[in-house]
Formats: structure tokens, C-alpha cells, sequence
DNA sequence: TGAATGATCAGCT
DNA sequence: GCTGATCATTCAA
């Protein structure tokens, strides 16, 4: 079941939650690759002067002004590239990054992108998740509700888990807001 | 046109 | 814990 775009319209603080326990899925020239969300951070537009989108729409952020569900990726640090969800159902440049995920599929092909062969450390954060998932710029302002990439529902692994909620990673601005969200005790997690 | 600044990571110490 | 790698984006002039 792929998740609709109605799961993504919701307020962004709700989807970052729900987003934790689902499956992002990739369909790859060379096999599928699936990972399961276990970290994420919300970003809220105007509301919010961590955000890229803060100032207003410019030629780098369109894509989170777009409608929710849809793939915003960014380039970073001259290196690195990030994956983030658009959500709100406002049109108004909120989202979600997701930080860590844990391995469940296409694992030796994750090795290779990310070539390492320790698992524990091939997708344990954001920049690290994009490469090991395939993930690039050409994906910008995918539909997540379509092949090749999208985000599912976890029906084989249904466990319950508790929420951690504290504050954000990497940021300047803003760093008292408690939009960050991982699964409590996850090994899969990119810091605690 | 240019300078500052990162939603990071790996490798050291 | 600290630092270097490395460059697109943004904003000021």
C-alpha cells in the first residue's frame, strides 16, 4: 500500500511522527532498495527560521512549495545531498528531512553505493541514507505516491515503538524547537 | 561579482 | 571532541 497524498496533507509535526515505521522504497536499475524511516526532522516555512524555505520561495526550494508528497532534494556542505518530503497541505515550504533509516532490503547494493561494508554505518544519516537508497538530484520534485521512488506502509514489521521528540541536528536558528523525531532504543539512529 | 554560509561526514586526536 | 573537504545557493554591492 503506498501511501496516499493524503497522508502527506496533514499537519507537518503529525507527518513527521507517522512517517517513522514506513518503508522508503526505491526501484533501481539494479534491484529494489527498501529502508525503514526511524529518524526524521520537520521543517516548517515561514514559521520557521531553520527552514530553506523561511525567507519565501526562491529557485532551490520550489519544490517545497509545491504540492505535499513530493520529493525536495538538496545539495549541501560541497559533498552531500538530503532527502526531504514536502507536507502540510498548505503549499507554504514545510517538510520533512529524513535523517536515518534502517536497511531492510538491497543491503549488499547499499554496501556498494555506499562502499563500506559496515551496516550499521551505511545509512545512519541524511546524506549517508541518499547514498546508499541511490537517491539523486534527478529525483527533485519526484511524486512520492509514484514508482520509482515512494514511501509505503510497513505491514510485515507492524511493532509498536515510542516516540523520542527533541531538538533538531545541525542547525543555527532556531535550536530550542523540538521538531526532531526518532524510535526509542532504534541501533539505526544517527545520534541520540 | 564576490564572500559567507551551510538541515554533513570521515578521519583524527 | 575537532577539523578539513568542497561547492551550490543566497544576498549584498
Amino acid at each position: 500500500m503506498i501511501l496516499q497524498r493524503s497522508f502527506y496533507e496533514k499537519d507537518t509535526l503529525i507527518v513527521a511522527k507517522e512517517l517513522l515505521g514506513k518503508l522508503l522504497v526505491h526501484q533501481t536499475e539494479v534491484g529494489t532498495l527498501v529502508g525503514r524511516i526511524v529518524e526524521t526532522e520537520a521543517y516548517l516555512g515561514s514559521m520557521d527560521p531553520a527552514a530553506h524555505s523561511y525567507k519565501g520561495q526562491t529557485q532551490r526550494t520550489r519544490a517545497m512549495f509545491g504540492s505535499s508528497g513530493h520529493a525536495y532534494i538538496y545539495f549541501t556542505y560541497g559533498m552531500y545531498y538530503c532527502f526531504n518530503v514536502v507536507a502540510g497541505g498548505k503549499q507554504n515550504g514545510e517538510g520533512v528531512l529524513i535523517r536515518a533509516i534502517e536497511p531492510l532490503t538491497g543491503i549488499e547494493q547499499m554496501k556498494q553505493n555506499r562502499k563500506t561494508e559496515k551496516e550499521k554505518n551505511l545509512t545512519n544519516g541524511p546524506g549517508k541514507l541518499v547514498i546508499a537508497m541511490g537517491i539523486t538530484k534527478d529525483l527533485y520534485g519526484h511524486d512520492l505516491t509514484t514508482p520509482p521512488l515512494y514511501l509505503d506502509e510497513d505491514l510485515e514489521t507492524k511493532k509498536e515503538f515510542k516516540i523520542v521528540e527533541t531538538t533538531r541536528i545541525g542547525i543555527s536558528q532556531a535550536k530550542d524547537l523540538a521538531y526532531r523525531f526518532y524510535i526509542k532504543d532504534n541501533p539505526w539512529i544517527s545520534r541520540k
